[in-house]
RNA sequence: UCCUCCUUAGCUCAGUUGGUUAGAGCAUCUGACUGUUAAUCAGAGGGUCGUUGGUUCAAGUCCAACAGGGGGAGCCA
């Protein structure tokens, strides 16, 4: 048994001293051949160790570097310098594992988010991943308390799909045919009867149809796992593997569903305040060094945990396509020609519309209902209004769209007429349309992109850098 | 995929109107010092200037293509 080590963030929120302790980590640096400052992960601050090096062996002292491995045993006293309130005075170190100071690529120092990007192997050991690892760990623990404590169901949906019918994006083939030599049929085509399944599948782009099939016995139901795009996106915003939080409600309408999302968006951020202060911090104040290297206009107004503390004292605003449409048509930016693409009603909102209604017009968080049903999926609900779909996106400041969601169509003959009208083959969704047959009813539901909340809530710009593995076009090195 | 910018030491960057042996800070190594907080001081090592081709007496510097990366856009979460 070797795990008998005492975690450094129990020993830091603590004022005890006096007692012992052993502590493993890593040595994030060892200054004037006296004080290590060790990190083990489990905090945002290191333990300061105080070695009387004039006790060891120098051949020892020389292998603590940055980035060793190392377990210390000593008692935990008041520190004497004015970095930290504790300190752990050594009595006695082992070396677990060396790391050679000429090779090892991370320094004390700042380094670039494209660089360590490019060790993302190793970029776990820096304070600002660290940090920002930890968030995800605890929003994803909190999706599933927030969810739990309503009473809803925690429903896999698979990852691999036959169904290529939804039209959420390009998607992934997955195959176990010999690619050099693929069976074909008579007439020329892949025998795909010959393929693992016996037909054609995919890796899913959403769990949401199957979401519906478990609300309508389950009641509330809600996915959380991998999604995939093969979309050729080069963006800060976009992945193509990524985490995807899709509730699905029976018996909600659409304002239930907004109400839901709200609430939800702002548990999170609260539990995210309560838990993570100490890394919220630190991302805060790493934020604010990147801002003082801008030009005044660029820089913004609230501070990170101003910002998420704001969002989670205001209502959002809940405005409809049609008025965002009318502010649009009536604001200065427009009258300036500031926008590039053209506003008018039935055009869907581009990103810089949406940027405006979020950052300049209203300054908080925006919910926007009833697009035209010409931009939106076949599974929306239909208005009485023949022309608009009962669909809802939230837009955050700096990232945008963060939820998409809809009250389902749930009338069998409005719900195939939409698909024939876009060229769903109603024949392959039977097991959607059944829902629809058999004791339907009410229902409504909404994805939530869990990277882009990750972004909204570290603050952190390029969404490669919330997750551990980013896989985007021409990437998948680690 | 489109537009735009970038690529010089391990990292972050400077490099004049093309002109001798390409520089700095940090990191690393050696030595000094030792209650430090990205420790300090002195010295040393470290570069086929992204790749390929072109212009020129001469290319890190100018031109082209390609590769990788950043920012913006489209698609979207």
């Amino acid at each position: 048994m070797i795990n008998d080590r005492t975690k450094v963030k129990d020993i830091l929120e603590s004022d005890k001293t006096g007692y012992s302790v052993t502590v493993k980590g890593w040595v994030r640096t060892f200054r004037s051949n006296r004080f290590i400052a060790l990190n083990d992960g489990s905090s945002q601050y290191n333990l300061q160790a105080v070695v009387d090096f004039e006790k060891y062996d120098p051949a020892l002292l020389r292998r603590i570097t940055t980035g060793a491995a190392i377990s210390i045993h000593g008692e935990i006293v008041a520190s004497r310098g004015a970095g930290q309130r504790v300190e752990l005075q050594v009595q006695s170190l082992e070396v677990l594992g060396d790391c050679d100071p000429e090779k090892y690529p991370l320094q004390p120092k700042k380094h670039s988010l494209e660089f360590l990007r490019e060790i993302a192997h190793l970029r776990f050991r820096t304070n600002t991943f660290g940090a920002v690892f930890r968030i995800r760990h605890a929003l994803a623990f909190a999706i599933h308390q927030f969810f739990n404590k309503r009473g809803f169901v925690y429903l896999h949906s698979p990852v691999i799909t036959a169904s290529d019918a939804e039209g959420a994006g390009e998607m992934f083939r997955v195959t176990t045919l010999d690619l050099n030599d693929v069976p074909k049929t008579t007439d020329g085509q892949i025998d795909y009867k010959l393929d693992f399944f016996g037909r054609p599948t995919n890796l899913t782009v959403s769990g949401q149809l199957e979401a519906e099939l478990g609300a309508l016995a389950l009641g509330d139901v809600y996915t959380f796992g991998p999604t995939f795009r093969a979309e050729n996106s080069n963006t800060p915003r976009h992945l193509a593997e990524f985490w995807m939080i899709e509730p699905e409600m029976a018996f909600y309408d659409l304002e239930d569903n907004m109400n839901l999302a709200e609430q939800m968006l702002k548990y999170l951020i609260t539990y995210l305040l309560k838990h993570n202060a100490d890394d919220l911090d630190f991302l805060e104040k790493r934020l604010l060094d990147e801002e003082k290297q801008k030009p005044q206009q660029e820089r913004s107004d609230m501070s990170l945990m101003e910002k998420l503390t704001f969002c989670c004292e205001q209502p959002f605003e809940r405005i409809t396509y049609t008025e965002a449409i009318d502010i649009l048509l009536q604001s200065s930016a427009l009258k300036k020609k500031k926008f590039q693409y053209p506003v008018a009603w039935g055009v869907d909102l581009q990103s810089e519309h949406e940027r405006y209604l979020v950052e300049k017009h209203f300054k908080k968080p925006v919910i926007i209902t009833g697009y035209p049903k010409e931009i939106k999926a076949f599974y929306m609900r239909q208005n009485t209004d023949d022309k608009t779909v009962a669909a809802m996106d939230i837009l955050f400041p700096g990232i945008g769209e963060i939820i998409g969601g809809s009250q389902r169509e749930e009338r069998y003959e409005k719900l195939v007429q939409r698909m024939e009208e876009m060229h769903i083959p109603a024949k392959e969704m039977f097991w959607y349309l059944d829902t629809r047959r058999f004791g339907s009813c009410p229902h409504a539901g909404y994805g939530l992109g869990f990277e882009r909340m990750m972004m909204f809530v570290t603050g952190m710009s390029n969404i490669r850098d919330v997750i551990p593995f980013p896989r985007t076009p021409k990437n998948a090195e680690f």
